[in-house]
DNA sequence: CCTATTAATCGTAATATTGCAATGTACTAA
DNA sequence: TTAGTACATTGCAATATTACGATTAATAGG
């Protein structure tokens, strides 16, 4: 199928999934970091720097836009990209939520 | 071509897509859920539980195991599933670097 | 206007993921 | 031994993802 079944969980977990998703992919983490380090950007740097096709480089850019963690306006023949911060930090919280779930239990039967 | 070229990303890169990926799906991490929660499982409880098929889980099951955040044993006719908790510490170490890369920064270019 | 530059979009091939029916395996109980 | 239970594996259909060449759209500079 390829197909999630969504709708039998909830809006808190196929958030967590979207968001997961988008990081499920080592281009998209590096275009990232990549933007919190140089703190601001435009995709013609993140061709050269990742060393993905154009195509493709726009491509993961969409992505993250899409799901509001970064955000680009055109500035003359290029386009600035960078990470929405308020977006980031509420995924932050959500992410974190989740990883930071009570680890010292009691499940000795493994 | 669905074939990620992780030869032009660092390690640590290609780590955080891993692991972000198997959280990428909600069944995933419906099930990690339900294991912090019931400190110890097996897998019919989640087959119930959650209402995929029973080889659709035992799927997601292995692949939340070969990334070694849970571990299993046999007790009896049952398999006991649980959080393996020293990974998922260091999983959540390399997890947090990732997302709490620091937002304050003067990107008011966008 | 014409041309160069930059990035988005389209189209498509290769591969991966998801889900499940059918089947297999391993253990238990009678 | 036989039957039942619990889970893993196999095989496959439907769909998604990744990557890129070719093209398009938008702007800048002459």
């Amino acid at each position: 199928m390829g197909l999630a079944k969504t709708e039998m969980f909830t809006d808190e977990q196929n958030k967590i999934a979207l968001f997961a998703k988008v990081f499920g992919h080592p281009a998209r983490v590096s275009i990232l970091q990549h933007l919190f380090k140089i703190d601001s950007c435009v995709c013609g740097d993140l061709v050269s720097e990742i060393g993905l096709a154009q195509p493709t480089i726009s491509q993961h850019l969409k992505e993250l836009k899409h799901l509001g963690l970064i955000k680009g306006n055109v500035e003359g023949t290029s386009v600035c990209y960078c990470i929405d911060k308020e977006n980031w930090t509420a995924m932050k919280a959500l992410m974190n939520q989740f990883l930071n779930q009570d680890v010292s239990l009691n499940n000795d039967c493994c």
